[in-house]
DNA sequence: TTGGACTGGTATCGAATTGAAACATTTCCC
DNA sequence: GGGAAATGTTTCAATTCGATACCAGTCCAA
């Protein structure tokens, strides 16, 4: 289900550019000019994050942070602030006013797409740190191990957040990007083709025989999928 | 249970910021404007945890801080100080007077809930004084002695909390800043490259050999783990 | 007051990890 | 079969991370 975010920004070009990238990072977008219905339309609505341009006509972001942060049913969805004035001020207000993050124009769209999902994730409740254990591979995240086939094999902390994903979710195919979404903490910067390397890394820790892999299955032209045993 | 946390703040934005992130954090939330009325109403009720803001009218934080440490009743429960003011001597003068942590505004509500969750921790009623023994290795905080290869080893008051939260919790990996919570008294100032320090001083303690450690192993991007035996 | 133990910060070094790029191979489709 | 696209594999430079030595400050007891 794709998440829905609010926007109030009053610069044209501005928020065409926001909308573009946010959708286009596949996020349903709802553009207001103005703060004035904002509000009230987000309290029947419930978005998963608020963009905001500190500077509106009407009702500044400021103050609509700050009504945003007083209405029970929005205080908890995150706030991120956009804004031109990169001082110490400014900022300094917005995180008083409960901002979760701050994003000082100009921006690159990746760092908008970036910082929007870094900021949902950390709302996500994280996942309790239960022990998987298929077939012959055996992964404990509270100790951080992986066992194979009875033996212990040390792994590095990307292939372990990498595997232990595949593992909770066994069964479903993930596509790269996706997997660069949910595994890799900055994705901003990192290349899809990145992941083929991990699980080529994975794949020799885990597999009997690494060419012809039993657990961790490409799916051409869709991505990859740790087979569940039948 | 739902933990009460008494907050003593005059800005309505703030306390309202602070109530919200509170209650999504599930806490009960008490506001106080003034200090005036806080500790009768807490010797009642007793909180789980004050936070301050050091300048309140009526009466200040420092002042209230210093009659919850007069307070039988009250004294051991943990006192969190917020101020706009980052100077060193609110700093050193809240520390004096009993603050177990100290946040400076502004704080992000992630900040802010992190920091009251990680005092509570350090609250919780301590483990029993249960001796424990892995290996070659046996510590006892009843005597707050370690003993290694049937040698008894000399060790300091930090070294020993340290090495009995790894022993306590054998085989599970720890993030320095989990660390810093659970075992330092007073977390807010120190750098989690401390921790780094006071594995070293432990391994030299333990281990056969300091650099190879057979116990307390590193896990490269996550913290450190005490290794169970197998 | 001095000296020693303890605490915790920091600079530096070296090692492990990361991720992109280059090249190789496989698969798919015509 | 031929070629394009997708995936596999290896390599390597940059970066990140951890180890460690050293140091300064603090506290306390003699």
């Amino acid at each position: 289900m794709k998440s829905t975010i609010y926007v109030v920004e009053d610069d044209p070009d501005i928020s065409r550019l926001v909308r573009h990238h946010l959708e286009g990072a596949s996020f349903n977008v709802r553009l207001y000019a103005t703060g004035n219905q904002v509000v009230v339309d987000a309290e029947r609505q419930r978005p998963a994050l608020f963009l905001l341009d500190i500077m509106v006509p009407g009702k500044d972001g400021l103050e609509l942070c700050r009504q945003i942060r007083q209405s029970v049913s929005l205080a908890s969805i995150p706030v991120i602030f956009l804004t031109a004035k990169s001082g110490e001020a400014d900022r300094v207000l917005g995180l008083e006013l409960g901002a979760d993050d701050y994003i000082p124009k100009p921006f690159s769209p990746r760092e908008l797409v970036a910082r929007v999902k870094a900021v949902l994730r950390r709302f996500e409740r994280p996942l309790p740190a239960v022990p998987t254990k298929i077939d012959e591979v055996h992964i404990d995240p509270g100790a951080m191990t992986l066992t194979v086939r009875g033996k212990q094999v040390p792994t590095t902390a990307t292939e372990f957040r990498l595997l232990d994903y595949f593992m909770r979710h066994a069964g479903r195919v993930f596509t790269r990007d996706q997997l660069l979404d949910s595994v890799w903490r900055d994705t901003a910067y990192v290349t899809p083709r990145s992941v083929d390397v991990y699980v080529r890394r994975i794949r020799e820790k885990i597999e009997p025989d690494p060419e012809n892999p039993r657990y961790l299955k490409t799916v051409r032209g869709a991505g990859y999928r740790f087979e569940v045993a039948r």
